[in-house]
DNA sequence: GTAACTAGTTACCTGATGGAAACTAGTTAC
DNA sequence: GTAACTAGTTTCCATCAGGTAACTAGTTAC
């Protein structure tokens, strides 16, 4: 069949696909917005959520959240100076995108522990 | 305000994202899934696709996306041989979360675009 | 034999990603 | 002075994602 009609469609799609990987790819950048979808937090903050990240890549994925403007850092000159982040409305707006990832990585974990112990027999290769 | 209380729920996320993330993270997977929501392609229309795509990488992400169970490989035992890959429902069950993600990329760039031009007013949007 | 089509594989290389640990800096407390 | 709190920065290092180019393999055509 011909799906040539849908070819600049296509196209427009790849494109569009990029713009958004390109912000949120990452190790750590969409873990640091869910974490910031339960309020607005601080430096230590994010790192007790994110227990695995070290304070270089969490301050190296800040900056970079907010010069795409997903989040902001406000600097309280309190007694020992606290740094609060939130997401901007551009970050708010990921939360049809989240929602998304969120429930499709419970439905895929469930298809995967549901059907990894099926008959391994059909394998055809290693 | 305390967001104590959205701990538990706050880890459940984080650890679902990471696992939608595993899957499809990286330069190339989201590409060839989007490629493929067009129809079942073979290797060849797949590289046709994605432009900049060297068939080292092709080839790889095509085998994680199998393993995955995202992609069925075919094989048509035709006179130069052809494979064809498709979808599964798995696969086809990242169709929400494409769309958001698509939808959020042109979104992304209009803000971007939009903003840095520094007219507020006049470039509401299209 | 050579070329071209299919669908890849392999080897080599580079630059980005990310981790560990030590260090900075300002303030409070002792 | 030392320690502890805040929020990072810096350096050094290892791994890995990804790119380039050449090569494999089976078939058709010349």
């Amino acid at each position: 069949m011909e799906h040539t009609y849908g070819k600049e469609a296509c196209q427009a799609k790849l494109r569009a696909s990029r713009d958004a990987l390109e912000v949120i790819q990452g190790k750590w950048r969409i873990p640091i917005i869910v974490s910031l979808t339960y309020g607005n937090k601080r430096f230590g903050e994010i790192k007790k959520d994110i227990e695995d990240i070290s304070p270089k890549m969490l301050s190296q994925e800040l900056k970079e959240l907010e010069m795409n403007k997903l989040i902001s850092r406000t600097l309280y000159d309190s007694m020992p100076v606290t740094v609060e982040y939130a997401l901007t409305p551009l970050g708010a707006s990921l939360n049809n995108l989240l929602q998304e990832l969120l429930q499709w990585g419970i439905h895929f974990r469930s298809e995967m522990t549901g059907k990894e112990m099926k008959v391994p027999e059909l394998a055809e290769h290693d």
